[in-house]
RNA sequence: UGCCCGAUGGUGUAACUGGCUAACACGUCUGACUCUGAAUCAGUAGAGUCCAGGUUCGAAUCCUGGUCGGGCAACCA
């Protein structure tokens, strides 16, 4: 009853910022954050940490968080990956109501900020190329040049602006930049570029504009606009806080805090969206919805939940020093859910028949068996046995090792929610004298309710009715690379040296009746098999199990020594 | 070679902002229980906080100097 005083989990670096924040009376106690996705490619599971972050915060402290597309450059945008951000960001659970925002919504409002900016001589037109304005940039350790076309008039300046606008010329000829400091240190402060000319169809403006705002001159603005108090984003972004705060200063509009954190990364996991598209383009998956690939919708198809991602976001923290989760996180963070919610299942991947020869010929039993042993509630199912039974091949074995609990000669094992069985012989191929069959015989006591059915054995193991058993396709992943991290694969470099061949198995399973019934997105615990999700996407009559995650299996660590 | 950031068990995150034996989770290993060896429960090992100095009664926390790691030179975000 008496609870402690001390808080359940300790406040991460940005609650920290923000309490302090709170306290100064900042921005009046308020709360409001953002995720600000360019679409341009499907979200992952680091994408995921960023917006647990950013609503997550939002909540706890009663504040809320916008959805922002942050589309300035629309050569590499698309409506498609618009909606698939959307669905995945609603399907983990996340509701940003009716702040729904585009970059494009302030394109008019950022031009006009551009023109102040020109205005009060903080910024200019530059007609140098590319190559130019990098030349004219300087390096890392040496200052840049100032451009020949600085010191143009902001009459002038306004003018050729407003003609970049009207579209009267060609991509790349004119940019207009910032008249910062070309002798910084920060190279982002070396007049930085504000919009370049790019006469391309946007996907939500259309033609309306041919200059478009770089990213540095749009994301503050756009935070300031719609009263951001914290724009929360990743490391690389650091570099970019003093023009951040430089345009907010030099606009005089509300001034977000922008703050740092270090992106997520997991072993034997690709997450840089260039490499995600390579995987892809280069047919190395089924594409961006692949149950191998680390994208929301490869997570979700592959039977991770909602609740598991976010309990998986909340467990890894966040810091901003690098930091490599091992994978094995995530999979506990989904056995631990799937545990509770998902049904349990007979099935038999690699089958050896079992014959109880003292079990009546004819004779079918249905017998009950618990849908989740931990969750009464989800109620009983009946399971046909009968004479001949398939049983896992790894479950016998002719010459068992020590601590073999399972079937072998003599030796006496239950069969999981039926009776305890007896080996009593092996049948042989002739030729090859490989196991065909085995038979055993059954203590008819032995049946849950029945007299002897408390008796102890070792080992129990699963089993389907060879008369009965439905065949269903089974989809066995594993870990796409097997490199603990991918990430070093060099750009252009071929991932097929990389890839785990096995990465996907497809084989068919023999299972109880019931999973006929199988719908799309169920989830279900095949025993000893591993947790699986019925594949909402497969056109095929049988039902297709993807494979989410093996259950945890100490066995063959004994095994193995 | 410049600027910015970081460094705590195998992995990640904490440590009431200078104060008790450096905590928690995952992983590891051990045992109990079980109609699966899973789950559950209990327990174990594993760091003296990158290094060297300094301040202090007291340092993971502050100062100085190093070392190592990451980021920054797209008209990408």
């Amino acid at each position: 009853m008496m609870e402690t005083s001390k808080p359940e989990k300790s406040l991460n670096f940005i609650h920290e910022i923000i309490e302090e924040d709170s306290r100064n009376n900042k921005y009046e106690g308020r709360v409001h954050t953002r995720f600000p996705p360019e679409p341009n490619g499907y979200l992952h599971i680091g994408h995921a940490k960023s917006i647990c972050l950013n609503f997550g915060t939002a909540a706890k402290y009663n504040g809320i968080c916008n959805l922002r597309f942050d589309d300035t450059n629309p050569v590499k945008e698309d409506v498609e990956y618009v909606d698939s951000i959307r669905e995945d960001v609603r399907w983990l659970g996340f509701d940003w109501g009716d702040r729904e925002y585009y970059a494009s919504d302030y394109f008019e409002q950022l031009y006009e900020y551009a023109e102040f900016l020109i205005k009060k001589g903080k910024a200019f037109v530059c007609d140098l190329s590319v190559e130019d304005i990098g030349l004219f940039r300087g390096t890392i350790t040496q200052a840049g040049k100032e451009s020949p076309y600085r010191n143009r008039t902001v009459e002038e300046n306004l003018d050729l602006f407003r003609r970049m606008r009207s579209g009267e010329f060609p991509d790349g000829s004119k940019v207009l930049r910032a008249k910062i400091n070309m002798a910084h240190s920060n190279m982002l402060m070396r007049d930085p570029i504000l919009y370049r000319i790019i006469h391309a169809e946007h996907h939500r403006t259309g033609d309306k504009w041919c200059i478009y705002p770089m990213y540095d001159f749009a994301h503050g603005q756009c935070d300031s606009i719609e009263n951001i108090t914290h724009s929360i984003c990743t490391l690389e972004f650091e570099v970019h806080r003093p023009l951040y705060d430089w345009f907010i200063k030099e606009l005089d509009i509300h001034a977000p805090q922008q703050i740092e954190f270090a992106r997520l990364n997991l072993t034997n996991t690709v997450m840089s969206k260039r490499k995600l598209l390579g995987l892809v383009q280069g047919g190395y998956v089924k594409g961006w919805d692949d149950p191998r690939m680390p994208t929301i919708c490869g997570l979700r198809r592959r039977g991770y939940t909602p609740e598991s991602i976010r309990n998986f976001a909340d467990i890894i923290g966040v810091a901003k020093r690098d930091n490599v989760i091992d994978v094995a996180l995530l999979e506990h963070c989904i056995r631990e859910d799937l545990n509770k919610r998902a049904l349990r299942r007979l099935a038999v991947i690699n089958p050896l028949k079992l014959v109880i020869e003292n079990y009546p010929d004819d004779l079918v039993e249905e017998l009950d068996a618990v849908n989740n042993p931990e969750y009464p509630e989800a109620g009983i199912r009946k399971i046909p046995f009968s004479k001949a039974l398939y049983i896992e091949q790894e479950d016998f074995m002719e010459n068992p090792p020590p601590k073999f609990f399972r079937l072998s000669p003599g030796n006496e094992v239950r069969l999981k929610y039926g009776y305890i069985v007896k080996c009593t012989g092996i049948v042989k191929e002739e030729n090859t004298g490989q196991i065909k069959e085995v038979h055993c015989t059954y203590d008819p006591e032995t049946r849950r309710g029945m007299p002897n059915s408390n008796k102890k054995v070792k080992g129990t193991i699963h089993w389907v009715s060879v008369k009965h058993a439905i065949k269903a396709e089974v989809r066995l992943y594993e870990h796409l690379f097997i490199k603990e991290n991918p990430e070093e694969i060099e750009e252009g470099q071929d991932f097929k040296a990389n890839i785990n061949p096995d990465s996907l198995q497809i084989k068919t399973c023999f299972a109880e009746p019931c999973l006929k019934e199988a719908k799309a997105g169920e989830k279900y615990q095949l025993e000893r098999l591993g947790y699986f999700c019925v594949d909402p996407d497969s056109e095929s009559e049988k039902p297709v199990l993807n494979r989410t995650v093996t259950l945890k299996d100490s066995w063959s660590k004994i095994a193995k020594k």
